[in-house]
DNA sequence: GCCGTTTTCGGCCCGACTGTTTTCAGTCG
């Protein structure tokens, strides 16, 4: 028998923005239809789940009034929304996939369906392709061309990529981007990216150049280049044989703050800094702050200076998402957050011993190369059979070669540890004493993902409540865009992390990023510490370090609460003091020093 | 549809680009 899925938070959001276009398509009020936009923007970036959210917390969230509030009860308690259903019905069929083609709206949409009875991409493709789409108004040969290119390439709006893949291309494209053209300078990312989102969905680039026409010419003809969608004097875009789109703009220097703000939003973070301004008697633009009485343009040397100029203190891009950050700002009470500098360690790694491809000798290489003080080898535990887990003797053995090594080498300090599975029912896959003998013990879930949440919950708390156990890793084992997490019920897991001193892992593997930011904001508030781990299986993937301290920033989290901030010698005492005492251990210690 | 040191009505963030148009609609970020 099979039970009705619980609605992810990402399924209301869906349900919201299709509203929000159909109700444009029928020419409702704009006003209503950007509410409906707006809630659905607003999902995304919650730290809790919609599905079992209680009315009062449903009714705290901004631009959740009467009608959105009762509509989200309705899809929550039945799974479905009947005015979106009644919606669909009256409205044309297609709408709702044709405006996923770039340079398709809601308009455009509703006129092909009506006047010309358009209701799949296919039969879009057919109208342009046979000359019939341009007998619409206001649509050339020239705008229909367009579009049939993006049906073409396949290219949608909404499809993201994850950060890992992102990151990378961007990179590329900056350095092929320098090296193409003379006299490019303050060349960065803005976006989504800038914030460490977890997946982007188009990369924008900002720099300044005393020939703008030349950066333009010189980004429309780098040699991955698939397709240019547009290019102008300043700005251009363009989509590369990744299939990811690119928008660059030439900025002048003294607009270089203001429009760096302005296109690393979020937007809704923009929205709430330009009301702001305008209680100030200023207009916030992507050129400076304009003086509505006067007309006058105030420039700025800095993000900072624009902060400053709105009487608040600089707000890092990681948090701009409107979720608090500018009331706490205000107050002059924003956290210090976590930097890649202050992680010492390494507590997640493994090696050709079990599914690693390098020896160990290579990855502490690696490790000490990447900057780290101490890395934990942390190679699969028996059951993990496919990833060649260690039996009880291997392991003995194991420790062995990590306490030979650790003699050997200079400059980084190894230390014994397992990534051992939590079987089906909570129990370890080792005994205890085989346990007690590893300075770090993981447990991670990687069998029997399907099991209900009161089953799994029950399944980590059990596993939590063992005293070796030192952290859960990747407790929702999601993989992006490719497996769901699992079933759990993250609260009921944190509170029982803080009362075992159990610490909840940030696994930084770019396909996993679990915990991701909305879980970290939810421990951080319920009071959970960290550990990071970047799971290496080969050398280069120390550097993956960055994603999740990007997701670990996003989650609001600082350094005094992710244990391997620690040095060396603290992080050894950390792990000599009872379980029990630990989070106690680490409140008492003095982090600045 | 939401919201309130403009508070229960009347507003609602800001601008660029594109292409089609003689002043603007649509799309996008």
């Amino acid at each position: 028998m099979t039970t009705k899925r619980k609605l992810q938070n990402q399924d209301f959001a869906r349900v919201f923005e299709d509203i929000a276009t159909l109700l444009q398509a029928r020419g409702d009020s704009v006003f209503k239809t950007r509410a409906y936009s707006r809630a659905a923007d607003a999902i995304g970036n919650l730290q809790f789940d919609l599905a079992t959210a209680s009315e009062e917390e449903l009714r705290k969230l901004p631009g959740f009034g009467d009608a959105i509030v009762t509509k989200v009860q309705e899809l929550a308690e039945t799974g479905e929304l009947q005015f979106f259903e009644k919606l669909k019905a009256e409205m044309p069929a297609g709408i709702l996939e044709i405006t996923q083609v770039p340079g398709v709206g809601p308009k455009t949409a509703m006129r092909a369906a009506q006047e010309l009875g358009i209701d799949s991409r296919e039969a879009l493709q057919a109208s342009i392709e046979s000359g019939e789409f341009e007998s619409l108004p206001r649509i050339s040969n020239k705008v229909a061309q367009n579009i049939l290119r993006h049906l073409k390439s396949r290219i949608s709006q909404g499809q993201r990529v994850p950060i890992g893949q992102a990151l990378p291309e961007a990179e590329r494209v900056m350095s092929a981007l320098q090296d193409a053209v003379n006299g490019i300078r303050n060349l960065t990312c803005a976006g989504s990216l800038r914030r460490h989102r977890e997946t982007i969905g188009d990369i924008d680039m900002l720099c300044s150049a005393d020939d703008p026409e030349a950066v333009m010419e010189a980004f429309t003809t780098l040699p991955m280049v698939r397709d240019v969608m547009s290019k102008g004097a300043t700005k251009s875009m363009v989509v590369m044989d990744s299939g990811l789109q690119f928008d660059l703009r030439v900025i002048p220097d003294e607009a270089f703050a203001a429009t760096l703000l302005y296109f690393t939003g979020s937007k809704e973070h923009g929205i709430r800094l330009r009301d702001r301004a305008n209680k100030r008697g200023l207009s916030l633009n992507e050129y400076g702050a304009k003086n509505i009485e006067t007309d006058e343009l105030e420039e700025f040397a800095s993000e900072e200076a624009i902060y400053e100029r709105l009487d608040l203190p600089y707000i890092p891009p990681e948090i701009r998402e409107d979720t608090g950050e500018i009331d706490l700002a205000e107050q002059g009470e924003l956290p210090r957050l976590i930097t890649a500098e202050d992680v010492r360690g390494d507590l997640h790694s493994h090696t050709d011993w079990t599914d690693g491809r390098f020896s160990m000798e290579e990855m502490a290489e690696a490790a000490k190369e990447a900057g780290f003080e101490y890395l934990v080898v942390t190679d699969h535990s028996k059951s993990a059979t496919v990833a060649g887990g260690l039996s009880v003797e291997k392991l003995a053995e194991h420790n062995e070669a990590v306490r030979e090594l650790d003699k050997k080498l200079s400059g980084i300090r190894l230390l014994t540890g397992t990534e051992m599975d939590i079987l089906a029912d909570g129990s370890m896959d080792y005994p205890d004493d085989a346990l007690a003998e590893l300075d770090v013990v993981l447990g991670s879930i990687h069998s029997q993902m399907d099991q209900d949440e009161k089953t799994m919950t029950a399944r980590i708390i059990s596993a939590m409540e063992n005293e070796n156990l030192d952290i859960v890793a990747h407790l929702t084992t999601r993989r992006i865009g490719r497996r769901a997490p699992v079933d759990l019920d993250f609260d009921a897991i944190c509170r029982v992390a803080v009362e075992t001193g159990t610490l909840l892992e940030i696994n930084t593997s770019t396909q996993r990023l679990d915990l991701k930011d909305t879980h970290i904001r939810r421990a951080m508030d319920l009071g959970v510490m960290f550990s990071l781990g970047t799971d290496s299986h080969r050398i280069h993937q120390f550097v993956d370090l960055r994603y999740g301290i990007g997701m670990a920033r996003r989650g609001w989290c600082t350094p005094d609460r992710v244990v391997n901030t620690l040095p060396h010698a603290a992080f050894l005492k950390f792990l000599s003091t009872p379980k029990p005492e630990r989070y106690a251990f680490m409140e008492s210690y003095d982090h600045k020093s």
